[in-house]
DNA sequence: AGTTTTGTTAACCAAATGGTTAAACTTAAT
DNA sequence: ATTAAGTTTAACCATTTGGTTAACAAAACT
């Protein structure tokens, strides 16, 4: 931390901070503790708790559908471009797992700070081509016809975030607390969560 | 919300600020003011913020896992106890979409609240029953050997969840904002889950 | 009817918190 | 060396917020 410049410290602890407790919950006096500067720099390089507050939800917010527009941007097929959203997926919530709690939450406290994050439009375009790239497929009798494209992509982000969010009621519920390793387990579940997407998909 | 007793107006009161609003961002004058009532009163029937919380807490937690022992407490088959669970569950959900995530908000933001939800333990007994029968299933050739339990109770949960608390993201990235009723949406999932999800069963 | 208990309110209090200020320190240009 | 600009800090301020108090009202009890 303490070969970062000032204004780089002062967001990799608001990152940190924000993503744990929320906007509520987070203390300008604990970002500047883990920062290990003055409060009142905290001002000087972002003005308001408000402000700084939104340089971190809009970079997470990009954050959240980044791999997604990407992965769809490729000219795979459809089994290729869900497995490969898992993989990479999965890789960018081991780092920080907690990520699409605190996206999600801040959005259901304040719908309208979505609309602030353009690349949620622009996923949304992306998106459209994945709808067609499974049109196509489903007529070549590749992927069974019922499927609607929303529930993929509902059911891929919903089985790879959800466990991950909700890991402490997981844990405590269907693991033996002390004993298992959890982010052993989250990998494990990559293969389980493909085979059950590629499933879904069959005629 | 006139026709209830003052405890209850508060408590009912309660649930929707902090549910809404979560513990950091909730306010005591809020919850006075929708209750139509003293301040004070707050503190005359709960004591403290912390206590009232605590209520809620501990109902919603029981809540969220409720129908999962509920249904797992039946001598039906792993097919029919899934099926039963996810049509219980969006029922419950249905009316307080919002709710899970605000259990698992505040249990990531202090994780030794969970230990004070009894019924999660004892929906661990429960679970250890499902376990069983998945295995005489296994057993029986009627579920592929490689599931593991616990997969598929995150899978379901995941699935019903996740698209509910993150409805505006969804709602924005995946269908016309204007147009869609997402409650519609959501109702027809209920059959795509259940689609999903005892196909990850067959073996 | 009178008295005690319970319920309710307005006014108040202390602590916490986001934000400001003015002075001090550092760096680089002149 | 002097100055000017940018950076950092301690002390301070105003507001918000959870919580208390004392007086008042309404039941319940005698």
């Amino acid at each position: 931390m303490s070969d970062l410049n000032t204004e780089e410290k002062i967001l990799e602890a608001a990152r940190e901070v924000f993503i744990a407790k929320g906007l509520d919950g987070a203390r300008m006096q604990d970002i500047a503790d883990k920062a290990g500067i003055n409060k009142a720099l905290l001002h000087y390089y972002f003005r308001s708790k408000e402000m700084l507050f939104q340089k971190i939800f809009l970079e997470k917010g990009r954050e959240l559908v980044q791999v997604l527009e990407q992965v769809v941007g490729t000219n795979l097929s459809v089994r290729e471009i869900l497995a490969m959203l898992i993989d990479l997926e999965s890789d960018k919530l081991d780092q920080e797992p907690l990520m699409p709690l605190f996206v999600i939450s801040e959005i259901n406290r304040n719908p309208a700070k979505l609309l602030q994050v353009p690349e949620i439009q622009a996923c949304r375009q992306c998106l459209k081509k994945l709808a067609l790239q499974i049109d196509l497929e489903k007529e070549q009798g590749k992927i069974r016809k019922e499927l609607q494209f929303q529930d993929v992509i509902m059911d891929v982000m919903s089985l790879m975030h959800f466990p991950r969010i909700g890991k402490n009621l997981f844990v405590e519920m269907l693991y033996d607390r002390d004993k298992v390793d959890f982010a052993k387990e989250v990998t494990r579940r990559r293969e389980h969560i493909k085979f059950v997407i590629l499933r879904s998909l069959e005629p």
